[in-house]
RNA sequence: GCGCCCUUAGCUCAGUUGGAUAGAGCAACAGCCUUCUAAGCUGUGGGUCAUUGGUUCGAAUCCAAUAGGGCGCGCCA
């Protein structure tokens, strides 16, 4: 028996429609929902199914509920079912089925919510995805804590799911960074040459100045001494051919970036189940295998695209190319998977990068990039809809830009000004939990405004404070409970037995319902692809535990503990408990911590 | 020029995949609170869901066009 109650009786409305309606397709009893009311006056939940089928049955809506309503009636938990509106068919259950849902919460505690739906389909999540050249800056942040979330979230929801980070070590991003390293490892050994004339050796010059490659300069001289450089005739280290320390210096950059980028991540509490090398993909022949399944279909040509319209590159010239019919799945142009040095472009290593993805058994890809990769998303969808016939579906969740605000007005991500620009500096400033927790305040594909005042801010319209501030108070009342002792055991499975009868009034009856909505909610959030709606669902718990709370204030007899009236306190403790652990279950989705106390 | 995303109350945003009278917080207004639960509480007002057309029993939601904002547009990743 499923632990939601709205699948529960849908189960049951499905049964009835089915005595009533046998000829009805299952593909039309498969859209019939069961959902929460907006409108307590409606009962607690409703079904559309009368609407549904009377085109179906060729009858009108109307006579269908009243149908429905006459058979629901007799089907057990129900207290009341009325027709409504146009052919709406509203149910209201006895009070104990739902309060049923307590000791359900308190039984199976941060669990309570998981749910099969996904029946156990491998999904390959990929996130973040940051080129190993330097630390993390915050335009990373919202799409490593969007695809986290979702990734905890689709697990939640009964999907196998495996969290991935794309290391692009293979193009000239990483070159530049090799000599960037390299430059710092002269300078650790006392090189006399100028900047100016290194600059000049590097090809495309010399990037990455940040102090950050010192340390990897100083860790390669620790390493290798001098045996990288060639030493002048006044014994000053100089440049050796890159063809000597190239490769070494690369991977060694590589992995002291990386290492940095996973402190970064841990900071931010992301941790990744697998790293994939675009090199090692490369290595493999993963990539050549791709590029050879294109040519076999047909799908490769050697042709001439034409100039992009609107701003038209500098050094553009005609030139022919191997390009990719993309426009055969939907792209706009074909698109090129060689450099005119022969290599490949970021694309073509993409493509194989993702066959390797559905090599290792993915059966639906999700990757998360930002705003700017926007239009990389149709030809990345043709090439994967060429190669796997669609079997393997690719979904890209974009997430759009942040501003970041200080007293209203935008913060200007400038080093020189000493205005953060890395992760570490955000998360050290406002704390891991309001970033990814406020970064999940938005549907992804919506700018967001990032107010450094306000998610720290202790007040009603944060949301952080908000939840975490109704979690707090739960955990108080329990612990003040343990200690005054005259309530029995007080936590989850001592009260999981409290007899539940005087729970009745419409606030507290309101919390029951809100909890009883939590598993429905993991499924249609996961189903959507939006984590985002968790933060929101919390919100709205927190707001009607806040508002329970606050009928105390008024009135004494309608706090939570009250001296004498044992069995009455346990059935409110349980409340309490049930909901704090909710909370609990939907940070952990968010991850994001619960604190036991506000200081 | 083309593609993708966005446009909902004065402000910031939700809207459970097409359902009933479109919601929340802030701000505004009215009242309450000298802390046994006020890092506040109760209530009120506030809307042409950017605009126009279409699809149907029904549209903020789907389709088309228009306006405004954002992102992007061979050999970067």
């Amino acid at each position: 028996m499923s632990e939601c109650v709205f699948q529960r009786y849908r189960h049951h409305v499905l049964a009835v429609v089915r005595e009533l309606l046998p000829d009805v397709a299952e593909e039309t009893l498969a859209r019939v929902e069961l959902t929460p009311t907006r409108d307590p006056a409606h009962g607690d939940m409703a079904t559309n199914a009368a609407l549904l089928l009377a085109k179906a049955a060729r009858r009108k809506p109307a006579d269908i509920a009243a149908d429905l309503v006459a058979a629901l009636q007799k089907v057990e938990g129900i207290a009341a079912v009325a027709a409504a509106g146009p052919g709406f068919v509203n149910i209201t259950l006895q009070p104990g089925v739902l309060r049923a849902v307590l000791p359900v919460v308190l039984g199976v505690g941060e669990a309570y919510g998981q749910s099969q739906a996904g029946r156990g389909v491998r999904v390959n999540v990929e996130y973040v995805s940051a080129n190993p050249t330097g630390p993390m800056h915050v335009g990373h942040c919202r799409g490593a804590v969007v695809g986290d979330a979702l990734a905890n979230l689709m697990a939640k929801a009964g999907f196998d799911v495996t969290k991935e980070f794309y290391i692009n070590d293979a193009g000239n991003q990483v070159k530049a960074l090799a000599w960037a390293a390299y430059w710092r490892y002269l300078q650790v050994l006392g090189t006399t040459m100028a900047q100016d004339d290194f600059s000049a050796l590097a090809p495309g010059g010399l990037q990455y100045q940040g102090d950050y490659l010192i340390p990897v300069g100083e860790a390669l001289a620790a390493e290798f001494g001098n045996k990288l450089a060639e030493v002048g005739v006044d014994g000053t280290p100089l440049p050796a051919p890159d063809a000597t320390w190239l490769q070494t210096v690369r991977g060694f950059a590589v992995t002291h970036m990386l290492g940095a980028i996973k402190e970064d991540l841990a900071a931010l509490g992301v941790h990744h189940d697998v790293f994939s090398s675009e090199a090692d993909v490369l290595a493999r022949g993963v990539t050549d295998a791709a590029i050879d399944q294109l040519a076999k279909a047909d799908l490769l040509y050697n042709g001439v695209l034409e100039p992009p319209k609107g701003k038209l590159p500098d050094d553009w010239e005609e030139r022919e190319q191997l390009l990719f019919r993309s426009t055969s799945f939907g792209d706009d142009v074909d698109r090129p998977l060689r450099k005119s040095d022969g290599t490949n472009t970021y694309f073509a290593n993409d493509i194989g990068y993702h066959m390797d993805k559905v090599a290792r058994g993915a059966q639906v890809m999700i990757d998360v990039w930002g705003a700017d990769h926007g239009g990389y998303v149709k030809r990345m969808k043709a090439a994967v809809k060429a190669l796997t016939g669609g079997a393997v579906p690719l979904e890209v969740l974009l997430c759009q830009i942040v501003h970041i605000l200080r007293d209203g007005q935008p913060v200007k991500m400038s080093k020189r000004a000493g205005t953060f620009v890395t992760l570490r500096d955000l998360i050290d400033e406002v704390g891991r939990d309001a970033v990814r927790f406020t970064m999940l305040t938005r549907k992804s594909d919506a700018q967001m405004e990032f107010d450094l005042d306000l998610v720290v801010a202790q007040q009603r319209d944060n949301p952080v404070f908000y939840v975490q501030y109704a979690h707090a108070r739960c955990r108080s009342v329990l612990r003040s409970a343990a200690e005054e002792g005259a309530y029995g055991a007080v936590d989850n499975a001592g009260l999981a037995s409290a007899a539940l009868d005087s729970l009745t009034s419409d606030a507290e009856m309101a919390l029951v319902r809100r909890l009883a909505e939590w598993p429905r909610m993991v499924e249609a959030a996961a189903l959507a692809r939006e984590p985002h709606r968790i933060a929101f669902y919390l919100a709205e718990l927190a707001g009607d535990f806040h508002a329970l709370w606050n009928r105390g204030r008024d009135d004494a007899s309608l706090r939570f503990l009250q001296t004498g009236a044992v069995e009455a306190t346990r059935a409110r403790l349980a409340l309490v408990a049930a909901t704090a652990t909710v909370i609990r279950s939907g940070l952990a989705v968010m991850g994001v911590d619960p604190v036991e106390e506000m200081r």
